[in-house]
DNA sequence: GAGGCATACTATCAGTCCGATATATAAAAG
DNA sequence: CTTTTATATATCGGACTGATAGTATGCCTC
C-alpha cells in the first residue's frame, strides 16, 4: 500500500486537488498514514499518467492552477485488487524508544524532556482526532469510525503507560547515584 | 535519528558485525524500529568512513570475513549528541488502518480475514517480546525494560481494540445487505 | 502603510530507507 | 539426496521524507 494507493481511495469521496488531499491527511490519515507533497504530487502525476485518475485543470486569478483529480473506472478496479492484500502491515517508526534505549547514556533532565514532549505529542492526537470526529463522524463509513476510535485507543494507552512507567527510566540509576 | 545512529548505539554495548546487528534489531528493536541489510550494511561503511566505529577483519574458513564493528570515542560522542533531541518522533505507518478506511469497499469477508491476520500478528509480537525478556530481562538497562513493556502495552491495546470492534466493520452495511 | 504571518496552490530535490535479490558455505532436517 | 536453516557479506531500483522554493491574496498589528 503506498501513496499513491491511499490517494486513490480518499478520490473515492469526491475529486480533490494535491492540496485538498494533503490536508486530508493531516486531518484524518496523520496519526497512521503521513505523506507530504513529496509524495502527493508525484503519486499524482502516476496515477495520471496510469490512467487512473482524470485531471482538470481548473484557472484561477493570481493563483496557479488548480489541478482536480477524479478517479476513473480503472482507478477503481485498481483500486479494489489492492485491498485484497490479506495481511496489510502496521508498522512503528520510534525514535523515541530507540531514544529511550539509551536513557542509562542520558541525564535524568533530559529523559525528562523527552517523556513530557511525548505526552504533549499524544494530546496533540487525541485532540486532532477528536476535532475530525466532531466535523465528520456521522458522515463517515464505519471504517473511519474505526481508524478514529483506533488512534484514541493507541493513544489513550500510550498516555497511560508513559505516566505509570516513565519513572524506571529516572529513579534509581547511575542518573541518581550521580545526583546525591 | 537514523540507521546510523541506532547501530553506534548497539555498538555501545560491545563490538559487533552487520550480521549480529541485524538479529539484534529482530530480536529487540524490530516492533519499533526495523532495519534490514539494505539499511544497516551501508550505515556500518559510512561510519566506519567517518570515524565513529572502527573495522576489524576475521578470516574465517569458507565463509566471508566477519567484519566486526567497535564503536570509538568520537562516535560515543557523536552518539550522546543526538540523543539531546528533546522531541524524538514516534510515527506509525498502517497499511491495516488504510485498508480499513475503504472497508465499505470490500466485500466481508475479505475484512474478517485482514482482522484476522492483524491479530496473529499481534500475538506474534508478544511471543517476540516475551522471548527476548525470557533471555536477557536482568542485564537489561532501565530503557530496555521500558520498551518492551511499552510494546505490550501497545499490542494488548491493539489487540483489545481490534477484538471489540471489528464487528463494526462488517455489521450493518451494504455487505450485510447485499447478503441478505 | 509596512512588515509579518496564515492560507491557498503548485512543485522539486537530495538524502535516506525498504524489499528483493545475489553469492557462498555448511550443518541439520526431512 | 534435497530442502531448509544458519552464517555472512553486499547491491540496487524504487519509494518516501523533509526541506525548500515560488507566487498571490488577505488579515492583523505596530
Amino acid at each position: 500500500m503506498d501513496v499513491k494507493t491511499v490517494c486513490l481511495g480518499i478520490l473515492t469521496d469526491g475529486a480533490a486537488s494535491g492540496y485538498d488531499l494533503k490536508k486530508h491527511f493531516e486531518s484524518t490519515f496523520g496519526h497512521f498514514f503521513a505523506a507530504g507533497y513529496g509524495s502527493i504530487y508525484p503519486a499524482l502525476s502516476s496515477l495520471a499518467d496510469e490512467g487512473l485518475v482524470t485531471c482538470e485543470h481548473v484557472p484561477q486569478e493570481g493563483k496557479p492552477d488548480r489541478k482536480v483529480y477524479a478517479i476513473t473506472d480503472s482507478g477503481k478496479a485498481f483500486l479494489l485488487e489492492a485491498l485484497k492484500d490479506p495481511a496489510p502491515g502496521h508498522k512503528v517508526r520510534s525514535d523515541f524508544l530507540a531514544t529511550m534505549c539509551f536513557a542509562h547514556l542520558m541525564p535524568a533532565e533530559q529523559i525528562e524532556t523527552v517523556l513530557k514532549s511525548r505526552l504533549e505529542d499524544v494530546d496533540n492526537w487525541l485532540k486532532l482526532i477528536a476535532k475530525a470526529e466532531s466535523c465528520c463522524f456521522d458522515e463517515w463509513p464505519p471504517g473511519m469510525k474505526f481508524v478514529a476510535g483506533f488512534g484514541r485507543a493507541m493513544s489513550l494507552a500510550m498516555k497511560q503507560y508513559v505516566e505509570e512507567n516513565g519513572h524506571m527510566l529516572t529513579d534509581s540509576g547511575q542518573q541518581k547515584a550521580a545526583h546525591g
